[in-house]
DNA sequence: TCTGGGGTCCTAGGACCC
DNA sequence: TCTGGGGTCCTAGGACCC
């Protein structure tokens, strides 16, 4: 049977999110419409570019670039702060939306979804129709503007999506691969970054369609196991199905750039310490348990490390955790200035089991609890009513706000 | 004024066991 | 004391996505 995937992906989304947002406050400009972009707080250094209308599109701004640099740019952009918890409003209102339309949805980030349409012709008789039905009802009922992909699986329905925006719609059939997908440089597939990009173009692969041509031997030396789905990617083909994507290695991460670089050990473990207790606090929000514990960090230079460990027990208790956190991190910190750093709770489990111990006294359950109590009360009087009293934050004085 | 934050997946290499 | 090879698990690092 025939797959029908749509891909729905929101236009600009933080951008055109934060311009409904500030017409809905009564503002009278939209953003969309002049040379801005949504960028993160540049004294904090966290100053790149997260989204960018279409004008400082065209003017060659790019998201993920120093704001520093967008503003060379562009002299007079504008330039507006996230607001995610908006954005997660927004994307649930799209994603419930979408979901009349098929059970078999998925989530793919903040503001995209893949929808599975296979055998609904009896319903739909027409997708076209129905992608502009989808594309017309967000836009006239949320105030923001989608591009709806249309494919017979989701790497062409993602390339369809990806096509000229905004507002549109673009189907990528099979026999449309060639015409429409071809000719666009390599960096546009789908699965294709930086690195992999640079390595085809070092032997003379510039676009999908030298890719989709490609001799596997000859790329074998350079792409390994990845050859076969990288040329597949290039001919269209993909059977991934839509739906939650499962793995072995769920997890779940914190991390930050710090306001300047630190090398002091306490300073870092108060960092830590506020991290893993709010990863944590997640972890029991989700009724999940840690099997392995991550601390990763950045130094000055931008090189990164991380070191893990598988534990004995799954958990989910805050000190425990930290404990193993600040293990850890002292086993592998050589006390270099450290620019960005961050804890993840991978390998989650539902199961919990206690290690017996018949010296402990119940400590661990006694932990729970107390757990459970502090997440009560942080639920009902914000997050920071209860913080040990030795946490004294650096860089900016308030709490660092999680902000997906 | 260079370079955010949250994810998933893959791989090389080492440890360990039989 | 010297030693193969296969399998599995774990760790560190990197690539990619949004």
């Amino acid at each position: 049977m025939q797959r029908i995937i749509f891909h729905v992906d929101v236009n600009n989304a933080f951008l055109s999110w934060t311009a409904v947002h500030m017409l809905e406050k009564g503002e009278k400009l939209d953003i969309r419409k002049i040379p801005s972009i949504i960028g993160g707080n540049e004294e904090d250094r966290h100053g790149i570019v997260l989204a960018k209308s279409p004008i400082a599109k065209r003017m060659g701004i790019k998201t993920a670039t120093t704001i520093y640099e967008a503003r060379k740019i562009c002299k007079n952009l504008k330039v507006y702060p996230p607001e995610y918890d908006f954005y997660r409003k927004e994307s649930d209102i799209m994603y419930e939306y979408l979901c009349q339309y098929t059970p078999v949805i998925e989530r793919y980030s903040i503001d995209e979804c893949f929808m599975d349409l296979t055998g609904t012709n009896y319903l739909y008789k027409d997708y076209l129709k129905l992608a502009y039905k989808i594309k017309d009802d967000i836009k006239n009922n949320f105030g923001f503007t989608v591009n709806v992909g249309i494919g017979e699986n989701k790497l062409c329905a993602k390339m369809a999506s990806d096509m000229e925006g905004p507002d549109m719609v673009h189907t990528l059939y099979k026999n449309e691969i060639e015409c429409k997908m071809w000719h666009l440089p390599i960096e546009n597939l789908f699965m294709v970054g930086k690195s992999t990009s640079s390595k085809l173009r070092s032997i003379g692969i510039n676009t999908i369609g030298d890719l989709a041509v490609a001799s596997p031997n000859r790329l074998e030396k350079y792409f390994k196991n990845n050859t076969m789905f990288l040329i597949n990617s290039a001919n269209g083909i993909d059977d991934s199905p839509v739906g939650r994507r499962k793995s072995k290695t769920e997890s779940i991460s914190i991390s930050e750039t710090l306001k300047y670089d630190v090398s002091d050990f306490d300073e870092l473990k108060k960092v830590l310490f506020r991290q893993t207790e709010e990863l944590a606090r997640n972890l029991r929000d989700i009724h999940k348990y840690a099997t392995g514990v991550c601390v990763m960090y950045k130094n000055s230079s931008f090189k990164s490390y991380s070191h893990g460990e598988k534990l004995n027990v799954p958990k989910n208790n805050s000190i425990e955790l930290y404990k193993d956190v600040i293990r850890i991190f002292k086993n592998s910190f050589k006390g270099e200035l450290i620019r960005n750093i961050g804890v993840r709770f991978y390998d989650l489990t539902s199961v919990r089991q206690v290690q017996i111990n018949l010296f402990n006294d119940n400590k661990e359950e006694k932990e729970s609890d107390v757990d459970l109590i502090v997440d009560d009360i942080n639920k009902k009087f914000g997050s920071v009513s209860i913080l040990p009293a030795s946490l004294k934050l650096i860089g900016k004085s308030e709490r660092h706000k999680k902000t997906k």
